[in-house]
DNA sequence: ACCTGAACACCGTTCAAGT
DNA sequence: ACCTGAACACCGTTCAAGT
């Protein structure tokens, strides 16, 4: 019937691929890390590895597509925020979430901070992380404005900062006692700590 | 002559080859980061691959190795930290040194942090992160005790924060300003911001 | 005692062959 | 058009065999 009327349509196996991939990626990358072995994760799909490397060429592409699922979950946080009256309490609680959103695999804040530096293309992560430090650097003014962050540091600063924290949180080696110390750090480090705006 | 006296002597092409062993390891770490190949180094070495197992039976050990024959380094610029009059500047310039040595190696880092955690044993490479710890918590107090270090914090903090850093300045995504911004930040976080003792 | 290279198991990535 | 598994090159680690 509407074989032909739906000419650029996505075929239906090669969905049913992707959404398996991704499956597959997700359990292995969240209980191995970035890392875990495309072969493996191909295997689970059920599919040939080839396939896998159709569907997403690189590492990157496959860790940006599940990042991709994964950003309704952090927009939604997001909006939460946004409804918050204080802006240096909203820019602590996105460098919260943002800092989870980084620590989701192990090994994850790398691509990322690598991908935010090459701006120009090819990375298929770099669109993602673009956003993320647009939205940094918003809450970052509106804190700024209201005299609760200082001056000479970007959105992009505060993105280093966070992924930092997740790759320290990513090691293990801190428990949240430690990770807590460190957040304090990096919050009195861009914050103008205790006195409000004066 | 003397062939029984100094009856545990190192024999001599022993000590050759774990010399090489370091040497080619120190090419490579320098240039492909930690991760890389042991194959290639061994062939590098002039030697098989057991034998570089037989002298470094773990990464860990051979990067322990490498970082003891850097120590001497860290110790003569810390005598020149030692000089100073000002424990702040003295906290400061440590800690720079501490992140030139983190950085030695692209990924040097990570073992490094692992290491800090595991207490117990096994680990070669436990030994001198807890020095280095020990050394960073000295400072530390000092600085606190000239009223220009916040309270709340201990050595091994710190030692994460400049790990972290570290951390980012391998994935070379910052430049040189970013960098700065980014200890800026570490050091404001730490340090009781501008007034000084009071 | 120490060294060696072959052996085994694993992985990333590509490509000729299938449907 | 899409999928497949075999193929190639590489690596970490161990072990039987050498000296």
């Amino acid at each position: 019937m509407n074989t032909r009327t739906t000419s650029r349509k996505p075929r239906a196996d090669v969905v049913r691929n992707r959404a398996r991939i991704l499956e597959a990626a997700e359990t292995h990358f969240l209980t191995q890390g970035v890392a875990a072995s495309l072969e493996a994760v191909a295997k689970e799909a059920g599919i040939g590895v080839a396939t896998l490397y159709r569907h997403f060429p690189t590492r990157e592409a496959l860790l940006a597509g599940l990042l991709n699922e994964r950003r309704d979950e952090l927009e939604k946080r997001q909006r939460r925020i946004d409804n918050l009256e204080d802006p240096g309490e909203a820019l602590r609680r996105w460098l919260r979430a943002l800092e989870d959103y980084l620590s989701l695999y192990n090994g994850l804040s790398e691509p990322l901070v690598i991908a935010s530096k090459t701006s120009g293309s090819s990375n298929p992560l770099t669109r993602s992380c673009a956003d993320l430090i647009t939205s940094t650097g918003d809450y970052l003014e509106a804190a700024r404005a209201a005299g609760q962050a200082r001056d000479g540091i970007d959105g992009r600063d505060l993105f280093m900062a966070v992924s930092s924290v997740a790759w320290v949180r990513n090691t293990r080696a801190a428990d949240d006692a430690a990770l807590a110390r460190l957040r304090s750090i990096v919050e009195s480090g861009y914050g103008r700590t205790g006195q409000t705006a004066r």
